[in-house]
DNA sequence: GCAAGGTC
């Protein structure tokens, strides 16, 4: 009854945009939706109520979606910290009891979320119906708690999109699924929290010891790690493997000209001298010995149709038959995807829906030059669908959406394009069929051991194989054994009772030859073979072991494939095989000495298995999360305790630290030269007190002989830093880059109790003290106490008293300098571009300058563009000064030289800035 | 700089 008399306002929530669309067609009955402007697309419809809602008049739909997670989980600001790896410290220990935050992934989300929501009178959320799906709409509740009462939330059920299926979802909708959500929680809590803290042990252990080690990051992970694993345990089953002689029986049939090869059916023996005995019974028979036809069977065989394109079929004919990785593949086919070329790509399902249109798709593939004719040809007889495959209820199928004409797309896309018309077309066609021929040949002097077949195949109609090109079918061998393959091998005329008379080796010379009548005789020996190893596992197997194994889902699996590559784990070689490197090997391994379980696929099975009696409401959440935090918690402890077993691997591997640097820089503790460690990641050793130094990664590290650091008890010898193109140098202090890290007061929610703290005054006394010693406290000067210039390093400026700050991480592209105090303007790492405006701040009275943003990273809401001012012209000086170097400044026109030191026009007197 | 999972 709700609404009689009004218009009311029911707000739908999709996961991605282009559900909203097919959503709001669907509500809509086809017709046209008005697509309102907001970050994310949304349609405004306004239509007669659907029978369930009587005494409104009318209903105005607003359908818009998110783009995925909207929050992301991470730890608060004082376990970010990557210094103390000491067991001892318990610092990496306290992670596991952490508390977690959760922050916009993509800031814009929420504030689109609220603005869309208000006013409206219901709200139905129409995420994808898996368990990530469910995670999401409480995201999105959680963004509008306040505009709602959960009985005005509903959750629609849909398994495909089409206009029927929606409508019959809004019908009978439903509620949203707590436990579901819970599941992810307590999934993204487990995998945060294990990922994290063995990463970070083992970075810094083992680049603290060996100078070579050739990645940036040693990370660990639920999926990435059984990833590697699988890599790792193909190379070991290389390694092992022992190749052994073994020995056949060969079987050459001569009939009407041509050759047959026979296989012997005992396949194969590991004692020659059986074997030869056989041969040597053969060749001493008399009569003579020879092969009989006892059976000749020739039938039809169909070799069926591929089963409909899912995610993970898609990568795998990518990498075999295009050459085309996982990670390239996906980012293909999501760019084909948005621009209307194929369906959408992230699908578990190799089963068309019912309701799924099979003539219109292959309609508008006819026009085509390569397969139009075919496919014309098809549609009168009629399409095929198969009887196999699995609608798994959350996409279609990858299909082609819009036909690319020859030439209109180039390079991989088309190749990618191609590769799916062709597939859909082949798997709506008719199963190939072959006449197969199989003969058995049986030498009866060797009982059992004398049977023999010859088999061949012929064509009798192409069915689909008229229109793939490319060998992507049936799975993967194994065992490496020979693929039957799709070549037809025509046989001559056989019938049963046929005889051959055999000939043994030599016999040919001596003259014996044992030839029936027709000609028809065969020739008898012994092959002898090596078994061969099993070779690196192809792209296409490790996704096909990860699928099998639920490691990764199909929007995931190549991500994590990419990870192992990046992080140099495994390198990608000849046939798109996937070898370990060294570090591969020496981590994997050194799992195996700890703890199996840590490199295992169970690892992340059995953290699924929790979030499935969560998911089921059969297990308590927090109960779940304890109980696991507890296992890996030790399970860390114990990987700590026992990291010398695994050091061991690492010291045959890599070359200590101290071999691999060369005297670079003073220390200013022992006057003695710290050791450049090129890396990745860039270091300083020093190798008396066998202490690390990290440098900023990226950009170029020099040397600058003979300058200290000017810092109060420093005294380390500074270096240059080069970043960015055109290249930007600072000077760089090696201790004062790691060691203080100024900030700007206590920030407001910052004061978690770690573990073993009491109260939250404990807990706000440490934070007091942790900066106490920090050579820079002072508070953000903007009112708003901006949180983006919270963390910051600095290194002092050797040319004045001041100091320039440096990003840890790759760096802003632009900071700002202080030439008298302690004042530091951190930009945010999105800046695009700087510019200083001829015009003053009406409050501040100093220059103003224009912030660029990189495309859609503004901090400001809806903004590229935003201005900032400095209460202090000197400030400004020194940021023309720094990043454009001295000539800049003359074209300045507000420029005073350096020279000039007044005091700026804030009324506090010290140099400042903020945000506009 | 660290996980895995969504996705524009």
């Amino acid at each position: 009854n709700y609404g009689a008399g009004r218009p009311i306002v029911v707000v739908h929530i999709a996961e991605k945009p282009s559900i909203a669309q097919a959503i709001a067609q669907g509500l809509n009955g086809g017709g046209s939706t008005k697509s309102v402007g907001r970050s994310l697309p949304t349609h405004e419809f306004t239509n007669p109520p659907f029978p369930k809602a009587p005494k409104a008049s009318k209903v105005t739909h607003r359908v818009s979606s998110v783009a995925g997670h909207v929050f992301d989980v991470d730890f608060p600001k004082e376990y970010q910290s990557w210094d103390t790896i000491d067991p001892a410290d318990c610092y990496l220990r306290r992670l596991f009891n952490a508390p977690l935050v959760k922050k916009p992934c993509k800031g814009s989300v929420v504030k689109h979320l609220q603005d869309i929501a208000k006013g409206s009178d219901f709200i139905v959320l129409w995420m994808d119906c898996d368990r990530e799906g469910e995670n999401i709409n409480f995201e999105v509740l959680d963004c509008i708690s306040g505009l709602y009462s959960y009985d005005r939330v509903y959750r629609a059920h849909f398994s495909a999109i089409n206009p029927s299926d929606i409508i019959k979802a809004y019908n009978k909708l439903g509620k949203p699924d707590r436990n579901q959500s819970l599941s992810v929680d307590a999934r993204q809590e487990l995998d945060l929290k294990v990922g994290v803290a063995f990463s970070r042990f083992q970075t810094r252990y083992f680049q603290g010891r060996y100078g070579d080690l050739d990645s940036a990051v040693l990370s660990f992970g639920p999926c990435q790690t059984p990833t590697l694993g699988f890599c790792v345990q193909r190379h070991l089953d290389i390694e092992t493997f022992k190749p052994e002689p073994y020995w056949s029986l060969d079987l050459g049939v001569m009939n009407a000209g041509s050759m047959c090869r026979a296989t012997w059916d005992s396949g194969r023996s590991f004692n020659r001298n059986k074997v030869e005995e056989m041969l040597s019974v053969c060749r001493n028979a008399s009569p003579a010995a020879t092969a009989k036809v006892t059976s000749l069977v020739s039938k039809e065989k169909k070799q069926g149709r591929p089963l409909p394109l899912n995610t993970v079929g898609l990568l795998k004919a990518c990498s075999k038959a295009l050459g085309i990785g996982p990670h390239q593949a996906l980012n293909i086919a999501e760019r084909l995807y948005l621009s209307g070329y194929l369906s959408y790509p992230r699908t578990e399902s190799t089963r068309y829906p019912s309701s799924f249109d099979i003539k219109g798709t292959l309609q508008s593939q006819t026009s085509d030059l390569r397969w139009g004719p075919y496919v014309s040809d098809l549609l009168k007889k009629g399409a095929n669908v198969g009887n196999g495959g699995v609608d798994m209820g959350d996409h279609p199928p990858i299909i082609p959406c819009r036909h690319a004409r020859a030439g209109e797309l180039s390079g991989d896309s088309a190749r990618v394009y191609d590769l799916v018309a062709r597939h859909f077309i082949a798997s709506v066609s008719e199963d190939a069929v072959w006449k197969s021929t199989t003969i058995c040949l049986s030498i009866e002097e060797l009982g059992e051991k004398g049977q023999f077949t010859i088999r061949g195949k012929q064509m009798v109609s192409p069915g689909f194989l008229a229109i793939v090109m490319y060998k992507q079918y049936g799975d993967e061998q194994e065992d490496g054994a020979e693929d039957d393959g799709e070549e037809e091998k025509i046989l001559p005329e056989f019938q049963v009772g046929d005889q051959f008379g055999l000939t043994f080796p030599g016999h040919t010379k001596s003259g014996k030859v044992n030839v029936m009548p027709g000609g028809k005789h065969a020739s008898l020996d012994i092959k002898e073979r090596m078994t061969t190893p099993p070779t690196y596992l192809t792209e296409s197997e490790l996704i096909s072991k990860m699928e099998h194994h639920g490691i990764g889902t199909d929007a995931s699996i190549s991500t994590h494939i990419e990870n192992i590559l990046k992080r140099n784990y495994v390198e990608l070689v000849s046939g798109r095989k996937l070898k370990p490197s060294r570090l591969g090997l020496v981590l994997a391994q050194g799992y195996h000495l700890i703890d199996d379980s840590l490199v295992l696929p169970k690892i992340r099975s059995d953290i699924e298995d929790q979030c499935v009696q969560i998911a089921k409401g059969l297990a308590d959440k927090d109960a779940v999360v304890k109980r696991a935090i507890e296992v890996f918690s030790s399970k860390f402890s114990n990987f700590t305790e026992n990291i010398t077993k695994m050091d061991v691997l690492f010291s045959s591997s890599f070359a200590q630290l101290q071999d691999v640097g060369k005297p670079f820089t003073r220390c200013g503790l022992t006057r003695r030269y710290l050791q450049f460690i090129t890396g990745p990641p860039p270091r300083l050793y020093n190798k008396t007190t066998e202490t690390v130094y990290p440098l900023p990664i990226g950009g170029e590290i020099k040397q600058w002989t003979g300058r200290n650091c000017p810092v109060e008890g420093c005294n380390f010898e500074l270096c240059l830093y080069s970043v960015g193109a055109p290249a930007r140098t600072f000077p760089l202090c090696p201790n004062c880059f790691n060691n203080p890290k100024p900030e700007w007061g206590v920030v407001p929610g910052e004061s978690a109790v770690l573990e073993g703290e009491d109260s939250e005054d404990e807990a706000k006394e440490r934070k007091i003290r942790t900066l106490a010693g920090k050579n820079m406290i002072r508070e953000c000067p903007h009112p708003d106490n901006h949180p983006l210039i919270a963390e910051m390093t600095v290194s002092p400026d050797p040319e004045s008293d001041g100091v320039l700050i440096l990003d840890p991480h790759l760096g802003p592209k632009w900071r700002l300098v202080s030439t008298r105090e302690p004042t530091i303007v951190h930009l945010p790492k999105s800046v695009d571009k700087v510019t200083i405006l001829d015009k003053k701040d009406e409050v501040f009275k100093c220059h103003m300058m224009a912030i660029e943003f990189k495309s859609g990273e503004s901090p400001i809401e809806g903004k590229t563009k935003y201005t900032s001012c400095f209460a202090n012209d000197e400030i400004l000086q020194k940021l023309v000064r720094v990043h454009h170097g001295d000539d800049k400044l003359k074209s300045s026109s507000h420029g005073r030289g350096r020279g000039g030191r007044g005091r700026g026009g804030r009324g506090r007197g010290r140099g400042g800035r903020t945000w506009r």
